[in-house]
RNA sequence: GGGCCCGUAGCUCAGCUAGGUAGAGCGGCGGGCUUUUAACCCGUAGGUCCCGGGUUCAAAUCCCGGCGGGCCCGCCA
């Protein structure tokens, strides 16, 4: 069994990583890997590519025609994880993942020889293997590739979960989200929707005249949203700076300097809390095109996601679950508006028109809803968050929010006391908000002002209440002049988690952050194997 | 910021209510098996019961503190 002794002796135990020199000498010569090495095979050392011919998805698409017990003549290579393995003495069946879809692969003994046979014996699930042969139909039926010859291009060496239950735990799943993207289906496809989604977003404002610009994530004045920015120190200036919380001032600078149609698929940075539908970190498509009101903006946002969820899914209906229930939406446009005043009034029967402040706290009050912001234009939304927002299932223009929450939006101009402003709602979700933009830079300074006022008279009552700060520099470019203009702001990850019908935001995050936990490396483990490839690899010992 | 729940073998979990020898399935390892689909059959190894303290003759189990994670409420998209 014991393949290299000289090595071994010349390892020293660890007594702070193996109890003893028995234990060490049990644990790490049983391990696989170095039966690998004594055939021969070293899953770093021996190969270092492989070539590809074809995806397992490709020959899906082209021998599902086999008869059972069929075989084709042409001959493929493709590469891959194994993801499962049935062993049956002198037949193997394995199952492999290129990336593009899973296969049966089978190999047989009286194909591949007593020699390659004993490399069979040795695979895992989860090992990386590149095979050729030739795709047959198994006598069930299972469109399989007949392996004539493979490679093991690299190993695991962690045990892989259980292939039922496979990776449950939510610790777990966070923590090790390659496991979870690998094994759970349901998040990688998520995550693969998220790019096709920003990409037909990408061709869809291509096709339009839009270009894509980088807006800076390190700012000295935060803005284009009401939240609470992360802060962290840049060296170079000797100063604190922020973190973007939205693209907004920057692109719409960008629409002065007469990029008249302009977007980004933008992460933004927020310090509040993390929740099933909210994360520090998310990612937003912001887009302004010049000469345009929030009516054509709507127009531009059903068009867009409509489509590209027709491009991505081929159907512009997507069925998704809803608590217990499943649900179709409809992104058929045109989609529904409503005031955000009627949808207060349709879903939870409370009429806001008419109502002066005093009549709108005891409503709210009576919502159980608590006043932690003065502004009129906060109670009314937190009261459609109550009574409404829940209940909006399909995609939903939720227009005509109060003006004074929204300082950057242009006062409609049939009531300026409202803005020119929508939200889209799906599933009960808030995903999207647009307007038409605030291009007079006096009553944009005049906003501001107010904006700072706010605080410093609230701060008493109510503590620190979320506020747009002063942002001069944005002011001297509305200055120069810039044209009316519509913009929208669409959160991404939510879309993807709403339209795959998963509980939480962090689903369709490719990795989240995690405390730092405790364990050991293999190499921490393994001191001979350490020492192995020390000694191959010409290293200095440590 | 407030509340609730979880942490036991590589993975999924039982055991905890009512304290008394650490369990199952899968996976691993060994054996058998040339058409399986969570393959099957036989055998076998594998544990800091998250950590620390307390109560007790005795703690995975009860109590306190901590760490890690999830969910809900508040705030933010």
């Amino acid at each position: 069994m014991k393949s290299n002794p000289a090595e071994f002796l010349t390892s020293t135990p660890n007594s702070g990583l193996c109890r003893s020199w028995f234990e060490a000498l049990t644990m790490s010569t049983t391990h696989r890997f170095w039966r690998f090495v004594e055939i021969g095979v070293d899953p770093y050392l021996t190969e270092y590519r492989y070539d590809v011919t074809t995806t397992l998805s490709d020959i899906r698409a082209k021998y599902s025609y086999l008869e059972k017990g069929g075989e084709a003549k042409e001959r493929f290579s493709v590469a891959g994880r194994i993801m499962g393995i049935r062993r049956h003495g002198k037949i193997v069946f394995a199952v492999l993942d290129d990336g593009t879809a899973q296969l049966q692969i089978v190999f047989r003994h009286d194909v591949l020889g007593d020699a390659m046979w004993r490399l069979v014996e040795l695979l895992n699930v989860g090992d990386i293997v590149g095979v050729r042969g030739r795709p047959i139909k198994t006598l069930r039926g299972e469109l399989s590739l007949l392996v004539e010859e493979f490679k093991v291009l690299a190993i695991t060496w962690r045990d892989f979960p259980e292939k039922w239950h496979g990776l449950a735990d939510s610790e777990k799943r966070y923590r090790m989200r390659y496991l979870d993207m690998m094994l759970n289906e349901d998040v990688r496809k998520a995550i693969i929707s998220m790019y096709k989604i920003e990409k037909a977003f990408r061709d869809f404002l291509d096709s339009r005249g839009f270009i894509e610009i980088h807006t800076p994530k390190l700012q000295a004045v935060y803005g284009g949203a009401l939240a609470r920015p992360f802060v962290t120190r840049m060296y170079a200036l000797d100063r604190d700076v922020y973190l973007s919380i939205a693209p907004e001032t920057y692109l719409k600078r960008a629409v002065v300097a007469n990029l008249f149609k302009v977007y980004e698929i933008a992460v933004c940075f927020r310090n509040e809390d993390i929740d099933a539908q909210h994360y520090p970190e998310f990612v937003q498509i912001e887009i302004y095109q010049a000469f345009s009101d929030w009516l054509d903006m709507m127009k531009l946002v059903e068009e867009m996601i409509s489509s590209a969820i027709k491009t991505v899914y081929g159907d512009y209906k997507i069925e998704v679950s809803r608590g217990e229930e499943k649900v179709v939406l409809d992104f058929n446009p045109p989609w529904t508006r409503i005031t955000i005043e009627d949808a207060i009034e349709k879903f939870g029967n409370i009429k806001i028109k008419g109502k002066d402040y005093n009549e709108l706290i005891e409503i709210a009050k009576s919502l159980d809803i608590k006043i932690d912001d003065p502004r009129r234009g906060k109670i009314i939304e937190k009261i459609f968050e109550k009574v409404a927002e829940p209940k909006i299932v399909q995609p939903t223009f939720i227009t005509m929010f109060p003006r004074d929450v929204s300082p950057l939006a242009r006062p409609s101009r049939e009531d300026p006391e409202y803005a020119e402003r929508f939200e889209i709602f799906i599933n009960g979700l808030e995903v999207g908000n647009g307007y038409s933009e605030l291009n007079n830079p006096i009553v944009q300074y005049y906003f501001f002002k107010k904006e700072e006022e706010l605080r410093i008279k609230s701060k008493e009552k109510f503590g620190e209440v979320e506020h747009h700060p002063m942002d001069k520099d944005y002011v001297r470019a509305l200055e120069y002049g810039m044209p009316p203009t519509a913009g929208v702001g669409i959160g991404i990850y939510r879309l993807v988690m709403i339209l795959h019908g998963l509980p939480s935001i962090k689903d369709v995050i490719p990795f989240t952050i995690v405390e730092q936990d405790d364990f050991k490396t293999i190499a921490e483990q393994y001191n001979d194997i350490l020492n192995y490839y020390v000694d191959r690899l010409k290293l200095d010992k440590i």
